[in-house]
Formats: structure tokens, C-alpha cells, sequence
DNA sequence: CACATAATCTAGCGTCGCTAGAATCGAACG
DNA sequence: CGTTCGATTCTAGCGACGCTAGATTATGTG
């Protein structure tokens, strides 16, 4: 079985070379410029490899979000490892996150924004979202009441925040306050 | 000058009429089925008439988004005028903003999703935007000190949970909880 | 009625996502 | 080693997109 273990190793190969491009041409030129020609050019493949591999361009899409599903999920465990629960995790949580879309916005528009057939809040969710979305019920406090609903309205912040800045809705100027005032509110005593 | 005049009141209608057109096609069938070829079909005009108009199918979509903005204003302010400030007044704007984003979702997604070279937050803001935020501004309280960070964080979080709730990331199924919670959050006292 | 200008249309360019069918490669066997 | 045949990959093309140049038609003017 060696040959054809061969093969599904230079196929496995392959496909995260397409992933990787693709990540890469989007951040280097945005989404817009990821054609199936483009980046089958810069795989040194004709455009229906890429079909070999995925059904269409939005399951490569679909690809490069799972992989930053599984990047964010690793970035907020970590804070939810390195301080106790209370309004210090809730802070390096949030900043944590904002980070993430700041430093791979691309990846995050995949993500969050652009349409996906990625399944959320089911079960068929990829486990790396559920583990993203637990950190941020464990911020909230995993045993009060509404903690689900808190972190859900938590998180829309955040993503208005992320969308809003990305799309220069709301000013560059004043991201900082804006997080210290997310904070405050969502850590308040009796709320 | 009865000809001219006739002309331009002429040409002002078609610029109307492509306009609720690209609208209702958009809210029957989503923004990818306004190609200006449907288009320019569904007002009887061959393509380029389109072209004397705008500039290009992004202007089109951009006098939706104008229009709206003038709608969502009149509603917000509608709900200044009804409602001393407080939780009250803060909580039926924040509930307004979600109607209409609920009522009109492809005016929605043209005014703050896509790509959009309408100026926020600057000297070249359309004044119905600026209405709208001033809304916010006065639900928040206009004289606190941070006022307009706060006005901001509200609206990204209601912008957030508007497209996380269309996009079916976050589930339809605790909508009023979630709005519960955000006007708790942000009217709570000393913060 | 003849003309000039403005309004509108036909036809086409280059690019997109995607695919059918031809061409090529490579492992298996006589 | 040479042939065969299935798997792999490519060439070429389809229909649709946004947009536009140049031909054509309509319209007001002398």
C-alpha cells in the first residue's frame, strides 16, 4: 500500500498548499483577488485540480476560516489558562479576540462575515468554535443565570466592534476606550 | 425652459425608479440577483441607461443605503421624541434599530455590511447618519463624559447582534433576552 | 423639411466560477 | 521491456458578470 499511501500524502500535500495560498493572496490583496485562475496559477495547477479537491471556491473559503476557527480557540484558552475568572480574564479575553481580527482580518471576514455553510450554536458545530465560544462563557462566569445569553451579547460587541472598525464605520481613535467600557459593563457586580 | 425642465423631471424618475427597483429585486431575491442586467430588464431600459445615472452598480446600491439611512433616522428619532431619556427611551431605540434591521434586511446589509464609500464619522457624513448616532448619543445620555465611545459600543453591539442573528451564527431563539440584557448593561448607574 | 444634438441601443471586451472531454501519466502485467 | 488501462491533469469553452465604444434612433431647432 505504499504507493498509493504516497498519493494520499502528496494529495494531502496539495491541498494545504491550496488552503495556504489562498490565506495568503487574501491578505495580501483581499478576498476580491482570490480566483480560482489566480490561485491556481500560483500553485503551478490548472484551475480543475482546485475542483479535485473542493466542490467550489466557497468550501476553500470554508477551509481557511476552519483553520482560524482553530487558531482563535487555541489564542482564548490560553487566557482563560493564565488568570482567574473575574473582570482580569473578561479584559484578556476581549483583547485576546479583538487581536485575532486585527492580525489576520481576512481569516476573521471568512470567519464571521462572509457567507459559510459552517454550522453555528448546533451539533454539527466544529468543536474548535465551541471551545471558542465556552471561553467566553467561562469570562462571563459559567454558573450564573444567563451566562449563554451574556456571552452571545458579549460577543456580538466584540464582532460590531471588529466589522465596524475594519469597514471604517466607526473611528480607528478610541479602540481602547471602548474596550475598557466593554469591559466595565460586562463586568459589573448585579448585572 | 418647459422642455428642459421636463427632461430633468423625467430623468429624476427613471433615477427613482432604478432605485425602489434595485431595492425590491434585492429584497426578493438578495443583492447577488441585482445584476444590471435584471435590472436594466425590470425597468425596460437597455444596460448603459443604468450607467447615466451611476457611475458604477456600487452607486446604486449606495442610494439604497442613502435612503435608508433616512428611514432608520426618522425612526430613531421618532423614539427620542416619545420617551423621557432613561432606560426607556434607551430601550425602544435599541428595540427600533433592531426592527428595522429586522424589517429590512438587504437595506440593512447595503448600509453597513458591504463595501460602501459613504464617510462615517467624518465632515462628509450624510446628515440622516448622523441623526441616527446623535439618537444613540442622546438614549446613552449626551452629557456624560463618555458619550460618544459609549454611543459606539452600543451600536456595535446591536450591529453585532444584528448580523451574527442573519447570518445564523447566533441562534433566532433568545433575541429579547439578548436585548434584555444589553439595555441592563447600559443603563445600569456609575458606569 | 433638413439638420444637429441628445438619448438610447446593439454588440462586444475582459473576467468570473465552473466543467466536459481530450491528452497524458504511471502502475500492473504478459 | 512494451503494452494496456485506469487515474490524473490539462485545454478549451460555457454562460454570466460589470462595464463601454460606437452605431442608431429620437427630438428639438432653424
Amino acid at each position: 500500500m505504499s504507493i498509493v499511501e504516497r498519493k494520499e500524502r502528496q494529495r494531502a500535500e496539495r491541498y494545504y498548499l491550496i488552503v495556504t495560498t489562498a490565506r495568503e493572496l487574501a491578505e495580501a490583496e483581499g478576498w476580491d483577488a482570490v480566483t480560482t485562475r489566480r490561485l491556481a496559477g500560483l500553485i503551478d495547477y490548472s484551475q480543475p485540480v482546485l475542483y479535485s479537491h473542493f466542490k467550489n471556491k466557497a468550501e476553500i473559503m470554508a477551509a481557511v476560516a476552519t483553520k482560524g476557527f482553530e487558531e482563535l480557540a487555541a489564542r482564548l484558552e490560553a487566557e482563560t489558562l493564565n488568570a482567574d475568572a473575574g473582570p482580569q480574564m473578561l479584559r484578556k479575553i476581549c483583547a485576546a479576540y479583538l487581536e485575532f481580527a486585527d492580525s489576520r482580518p481576512v481569516v476573521y471576514e471568512a470567519m464571521f462575515v462572509l457567507p459559510t455553510k459552517i454550522k453555528f450554536a448546533s451539533e454539527e458545530t466544529p468543536s474548535a468554535l465551541r471551545a471558542a465560544f465556552a471561553a467566553f462563557v467561562k469570562a462571563i462566569g459559567p454558573d450564573r443565570q444567563e451566562s449563554v445569553f451574556s456571552a452571545e451579547l458579549l460577543w456580538s460587541a466584540l464582532h460590531g466592534l471588529v466589522v465596524l472598525m475594519q469597514s471604517e464605520r466607526i473611528p480607528a481613535i478610541g479602540a481602547e476606550d471602548r474596550l475598557n467600557l466593554l469591559v466595565r459593563k460586562f463586568s459589573a457586580d448585579g448585572v
